[in-house]
DNA sequence: ACCTGAACACCGTTCAAGT
DNA sequence: ACCTGAACACCGTTCAAGT
């Protein structure tokens, strides 16, 4: 055995991500194992840790690459340079968009945990400063004379209140009493957090 | 072996619940395995399944004891029954504090997803219902003359966001650039949410 | 009736051995 | 240099066998 050379490193890293990506969005984060990507790609489990650390590794990767799609979709959202009131609501409906197109992608973000001590490499970081910043940039663009740390901070507390919205809309098990989507829920809040916010 | 008869039924569930409880609160969900319970228990891996239907069943009764930890906080905040405005800000800061303290536990809640097709059981939902409520009550105190649907979904939107604070907060892969405080981001998110809402 | 412990099918990770 | 497959220490779950 041994020795095939069918694909190069990198060529083998991108389709061990195709087909972890394949496993999430099928069966969820918990459905994907180191052996059933091997499987899927025809090779066997050791090949796997010439490629990756560890699947924590691997699941980091995916997840980086899960990031860039998304960012794809949220400049895109405000390619076209909407006035800010408007670009923040494209910015939010894209994201929920997206989480409800990728759910499993989506999702395996932020349930995915690295083990205690270990921190996501600074490319990870990097990409979500990167997208953050999409939102700063449109509230910086709606008031001007605010301070940078107070457009900050604001920034913060939309975006996560968007992204609490979307996380408790998909649990089922916290879905509210009230049949609201998701897009309803997060108009509402941005339209009360906006209006608050500029006066 | 066989027949010890040194605990009755609720006393083995009670002490494997603990158990459980004690594996997450040190090494989180994650670290919680069922043969780790019953070593911390002094029993055998088989003798779980006469208590549970399996791991999903006793962290879904896990989860509906942390439920009620926190809904006996966040009711102990708003016992002696302040105005409104101030209620919801207590709410708010209940729910961050028990997230500070509990924090394995609180997160169990949002991390554990049961098979795809089983849900959770009618007692895990009427005990988020009943969480719910409590903000929604104060909404209505606040608001008396709004429709009661408007109230559920202003109910819904601040909740969530709230939520989505502290879940970004605690989750080092998303923390923001600026140091701020889930704190210092809530009370903003909720002033200038609450501006909107009541003006 | 209660509880054990072996068995089964999984898991992540390592590494000597083969080409 | 690349890749295999057996080995190890784990998992959840079942169930015949013991008291």
């Amino acid at each position: 055995m041994g020795r095939r050379n069918t694909h190069t490193r990198e060529e083998l890293r991108e389709i061990a991500l195709q087909a972890a990506e394949e496993l999430v969005q099928a069966q969820g984060l918990s459905g994907l194992s180191a052996r059933k990507v091997v499987n899927r790609i025809g090779y066997t489990v050791g090949s796997l840790y010439m490629i990756f650390n560890n699947i924590d590794d691997l699941i980091v990767q995916m997840n980086e690459r899960t990031l860039d799609r998304l960012y794809g979709m949220l400049s895109a959202a405000v390619a076209d340079q909407p006035p800010p009131a408007t670009a923040i609501r494209a910015l939010a409906q894209a994201y929920i968009s997206f989480a409800l197109t990728e759910t499993q992608c989506w999702l395996a973000i932020y349930q995915h945990r690295l083990p205690k001590g270990e921190a996501v490499p600074d490319s990870f970081t990097e990409k979500v400063t990167r997208m953050f910043e999409l939102v700063q940039q449109q509230l910086t663009l709606l008031c001007p004379r605010r301070r940078p740390e107070e457009v900050a901070l604001a920034a913060r507390a939309l975006w996560s209140g968007i992204h609490g919205v979307c996380i408790l809309g998909f649990d089922q098990k916290l879905e509210a009493v009230g049949g609201r989507s998701i897009q309803e829920v997060t108009e509402w809040l941005l339209d009360n957090y906006l209006t608050g916010f500029t006066q």
